[in-house]
DNA sequence: GCCAACGTTGGC
DNA sequence: GCCAACGTTGGC
């Protein structure tokens, strides 16, 4: 079980829209990267994400799970990009903020630290554990 | 296949 | 709103 961050503008799709979807999901599309298209096509059915807003909020709010695995864009003319759909698993209640992250010496490996702009991450399990005990979530 | 120019992202 | 970082594009 591997473990993800996924990177939204709140403007354009937030945390909170994607729990109106419910269990059906939505489709994550949009992704013109392709160090993010190796990452979303690694990512299986049942594995989980962090969801982070970027720009507006900087900060870790939920927990996602993939429900369909790497299939073409449909957004994408060109058809060399990738969508996977996820569903949104859980709110984190107390939201863990960019500034925390780089604050604190365990997250300076990490990616979102490291190489911001990149908008599907992958997270180590023990980023995935710190994150969550300091969110106030569950595993 | 190199590399300069350009565009985009995202933190501040 | 600015600007640094960095990925992509396209000319050669």
């Amino acid at each position: 079980m591997a473990y993800w961050l996924l990177k939204s503008e709140p403007d354009a799709w937030s945390f909170e829209q994607q729990v109106k979807k419910g269990a059906k999901g939505e489709p994550w599309t949009g992704v013109r990267n392709f160090t993010a298209k190796q990452n979303l096509k690694l990512m299986k059915k049942g594995e989980h994400a962090f969801f982070y807003h970027s720009n507006v909020g900087k900060e870790i709010v939920g927990i996602v799970e993939v429900i369909r695995e790497a299939y073409p864009d449909p957004t994408d003319e060109s058809g060399r990009f990738t969508a996977v759909d996820v569903k949104a698993v859980k709110p984190i209640p107390k939201p863990v903020t960019l500034v925390t992250l780089k604050g604190d010496p365990r997250f300076s490996e990490m990616a979102l630290v490291k190489y911001s702009r990149l908008s599907v991450q992958p997270v180590t399990d023990r980023e995935w554990r710190l994150i969550c005990e300091m969110g106030g979530a569950g595993r």
